[in-house]
DNA sequence: CCCGCAACTTGACACTGACAAGATTGCCCG
DNA sequence: CGGGCAATCTTGTCAGTGTCAAGTTGCGGG
């Protein structure tokens, strides 16, 4: 008989396996770290033997290499649209927010393979959109030097993030919307010398 | 013959293994981030056999709780001997360039058991440092909520230290001194409006 | 002195990442 | 149109890992 079981019986081509692996490492990443993460258990969840993903990533660590190369490139999108240096503050803090897990891997460089043409082109791009942001706002007007103005603001919208995505701002920040506590620490760190009295 | 041949002959107790199997993570860690840790790899490099970290430990995760709550009450001592809120700050960063491996840990929750005891304590001591040394900036001569001005210093502290430790700052901090280079930052943020005229 | 308990060992099991070799299938080129 | 080829996926295997259970060793207090 030949194999006609279209309901049961699994094509042997799964047809986009490569996307189905991305989207459940995400998934667990998001939820337990990158440390849970299984090659095993993605292959059970996609339904194809345990060797198959790394036809596609070759690697554990090409699989989060692709996942950071992918984040990377979500987040110099993001940034490229946005308004003013506060705006694209508030994005990187959604982008994290939104994306947990590509966030996690995307600054956890031992977990990635550092000279993939892939990951260093897209955190490039990343790169140029951030100081593009940031020189957009003209530091060097309020005398501070435009590098060192990149890096506060990176810093501050970094370590936002991180704390945010760590559970360590729900006491502070509690029921608030994140990005709108955000907006007010970005306003503290570039706010105008109020040269004008009152 | 009795066993009187101490220098090749190990004694059946460690004296201090669990310092020793510590200080083992401890640098495993800082070189290969804690997904390279491996407890059988600490009881080789000890001279133990490969079940002898559980009784000290449990689990790697008990493992990684004890780091992370050694890397807390260090912090907390540290913080508590800042003179103003900019010196906690760079104290802060400073705590994780000297203690990378514990800064990673105890930020990295799902790698932690939330509810040991030890750990909490000792976060709780740390979270007390840090609000200590933001009241003493009295933030609401600035106008500024006091509990914002702590999410605002904290995130900037932590997230220069992140991007420092994860070599993202690299390129714009070049050979500077980082410590000086938050200096910088720090004042971005908490200078006071010169409402005094010139 | 001895006995109890903490520190450590030995052994086993299920799971994992990686590699090699084979099976299946879509599809491109003749 | 059909034959082969390369991409995709499978099966089998190996060393390494965390964790548990059960046994050994030896120190210190009764």
């Amino acid at each position: 008989m030949p194999p006609e079981k279209p309901s049961t019986r699994r094509p042997y081509h799964h047809g986009d396996l490569r996307r189905a692996i991305l989207t459940a490492a995400l998934d667990v990443i998001a939820a337990d770290g990158p440390s849970a993460l299984s090659l095993r258990d993605l292959a059970r969840r996609a339904g194809v033997s345990h060797a198959a993903p790394a036809h596609h990533f070759k690697d554990r660590t090409g699989l989060l290499t692709a996942i950071a190369a992918e984040g990377f490139g979500l987040l110099a999108g993001t940034l490229n649209e946005a308004g003013d240096l506060k705006d694209a503050g508030v994005r990187y803090v959604r982008f994290a927010r939104e994306h947990p897990a590509h966030f996690q891997v995307m600054f956890t460089p031992e977990l990635l393979r550092a000279d993939d043409l892939e990951l260093t082109t897209a955190r490039t791009l990343a790169g140029e959109a951030l100081r593009g942001a940031v020189s957009a706002v003209r530091p060097e007007s309020l005398g501070i030097d435009t590098r060192l103005a990149g890096v506060a603001a990176w810093s501050l919208a970094h370590g936002f993030a991180t704390l945010l995505l760590s559970h360590n701002l729900d006491g502070p920040v509690g029921d608030k919307d994140p990005e709108e506590v955000f907006r007010t620490l970005a306003a503290m760190l570039f706010r105008r010398e109020s040269r004008e009295n009152t």
